[in-house]
DNA sequence: ACCATATTTGCATGGTTAGCTAAATACGCA
DNA sequence: TGCGTATTTAGCTAACCATGCAAATATGGT
């Protein structure tokens, strides 16, 4: 797994990871603080953790002996840039493509019928 | 795998996978089409078609013995908004902001040294 | 009905990942 | 030095996923 991209989606693609960093967002936490609202053994959330930061999605410290993690949402704005090529096929506008269509269709139809 | 975010991400952690989508933002394509640029067999092909179906990012028809492919960004648009609860911690808002909090914190020790 | 083309399904295999428990490591404090 | 807390590593299992090959299915054309 060498892409970028496809280590962040791949970090992203798990609900505990995301609630983790739903929860980094408020600001800092260890480990221990991070684990607290799952019922996950703790070497499971080291794991969790592990995943996200060689993603770069987290950076750590090491403060005596904790390991304070601190979300690092650069690799969600590389995302942000992929998605953004998709933007103009969401729904809303594709709907307005769509209606804007059909009245050409129409019209294109009234020609033809006066022909 | 319930989440309609985790499939999304899911299928989107795949270079692959990617690909297809890209090819398939300049329109519509069989699966034939599709495997051509990939040293990749068609079963293999078709089962991250499946993928992609899954996750409700393609939609497909039934056109005589083809199954064109179809892209479909209503998934890439809820995986955009999630991304979005994260925009303000794009660096460069973040740096602003961090940047602020150093003036505010200067300000106060101003106060504090009058006092 | 038969053949060619397009696509999927079944099966076997190898790799990956989440999760657990137990043991190891790292550090602060007494 | 020894104890306690925080965290990681090791080793294991079960579930899952990707992929290849071969066979099955679907459909259009002859």
């Amino acid at each position: 797994m060498q892409d970028h991209l496809t280590q962040t989606f791949a970090a992203l693609a798990d609900p505990t990871r995301r609630a983790m960093l739903a929860r980094l967002a408020t600001g800092p936490a260890t480990v221990t603080e991070l684990a607290e609202p799952f019922a996950l053994a703790l070497p499971t959330v080291s794991r969790h953790l592990k995943v996200l930061e060689t993603a770069g999605l987290i950076t750590r410290e090491k403060s005596a002996q904790f390991r304070p993690c601190r979300l690092n949402a650069t690799p969600l704005e590389e995302a942000d840039t992929w998605l953004a090529t998709y933007r103009e096929f969401f729904s809303q506008r594709f709907d307005a493509l769509d209606a804007q269509l059909k009245t050409m269709m129409a019209a294109k139809a009234q020609e033809e019928d006066k022909s």
